[in-house]
DNA sequence: GAAAGTGGTAATCGGATGATTACAAACGCG
DNA sequence: CGCGTTTGTAATCATCCGATTACCACTTTC
């Protein structure tokens, strides 16, 4: 195989592993094992650990903006008018980027990193990227902006905190998420378990 | 020194580490230092890493609990009507939180860690504890309890990307933080620095 | 004033893990 | 074919880190 394609397979398994474990907890062996791979093959590939982390940072905020873009060009074929249907339509695609198994997950886990030399400058940049997005790109004004990424954050942390699995059991969750997501619960539903 | 108040200078440190590197990124010896004991002790004391974590976790909670019953308080003995008041005097007091030390942040570091067969079904409780004090309490409705959890989540995801590293140097940051935080910036602007 | 309990530490162990080295198999190409 | 380049792996290294053990100093109790 193409060692481009191989890059791209590894750093979508780094992206769920990464998502899972969070920076620390991940191991170059899990991303390995995930992607199909040599542990040595990852590390040699990356230059490290920590160097693979900024690329997946990276690729998920370009995957978040086009998401976005996206979301813009949709509303516009459209015809809707005003930033508000604009951002609701963005949320949607947000949503649908939870099935992207652990892409907003590292992203989230990038962020808090905040106090790491390294990753912290980046996770930073590419928090405000977003923001600009929203408020330069999107017409949002800093009101609303912060409300998006406040709801976004929060539906990071529902994933996270893998708040489905309570679905079931516990009725606060059921309401909550019912409220939350009332037409994207099945993203959620499908088997986030494992891949140990 | 009785065992009882070593115990919670352990705490108080171990809250600030893992908020600051996350439950695997922080190390027990971390911890120790920063309590002025030995690595050993806080091992022995605990009984292990994750035992510790989750103390770390149910303390967080207790102390949140507590600063919510405070705003309660505070909020009836001003006279003040309606949920959306006290909602607000809940996030004001919600917000000084930020200025404990890592108190805020290891509690999100657990919400990302719900991948985690021991910690993540106590992270979920804790997160639904949290929703059912807001709204059987407080008495807000699904709607209201998730919008102030969605500012909340907003709020430690700041903290813990630590974005007022960037206040002075860059524009967006800057602007974002003065509309999250128009009283509170002060709290966030002290020495969150090392403690490496 | 010994014995027993309490509050600690130094030394060390063993496993996990990121990284390195050395090597092998396939492929492109003259 | 022959040879270099690319794509990969097996084996191993070196370090970090959580945990354990063994020990020490002090206090309480009888």
């Amino acid at each position: 195989m193409r060692s481009e394609d191989r890059r791209a397979l590894i750093l979508e398994a780094a992206t769920a592993v990464f998502g899972e474990h969070g920076y620390h907890g991940a191991t170059t062996d899990q991303i390995a094992r995930a992607a199909g791979v040599s542990q040595p093959y990852v590390v040699r590939m990356f230059g490290g650990k920590e160097a693979m982390f900024l690329e997946v940072l990276d690729r998920t905020l370009q995957r978040i903006i086009a998401s976005f873009d996206a979301a813009v060009e949709e509303n516009r074929a459209s015809g809707a008018e005003g930033e508000e249907a604009l951002a609701h339509c963005i949320g949607r695609n947000y949503a649908d980027l939870l099935s992207d198994r652990g892409l907003l997950l590292s992203l989230m886990q990038a962020f808090m990193l905040g106090a790491d030399p390294v990753v912290g400058p980046h996770a930073r940049a590419g928090f405000l990227r977003v923001y600009r997005y929203l408020r330069e790109v999107v017409g949002l004004d800093a009101t609303a902006a912060n409300d998006f990424l406040a709801y976004g954050m929060f539906l990071n942390t529902i994933v996270g905190v893998r708040m489905v699995d309570d679905y079931e059991n516990d009725s606060s969750a059921r309401e909550m998420l019912d409220e939350i997501l009332p037409t994207k619960l099945e993203l959620l539903m499908t088997d986030r378990s494992s891949a140990s």
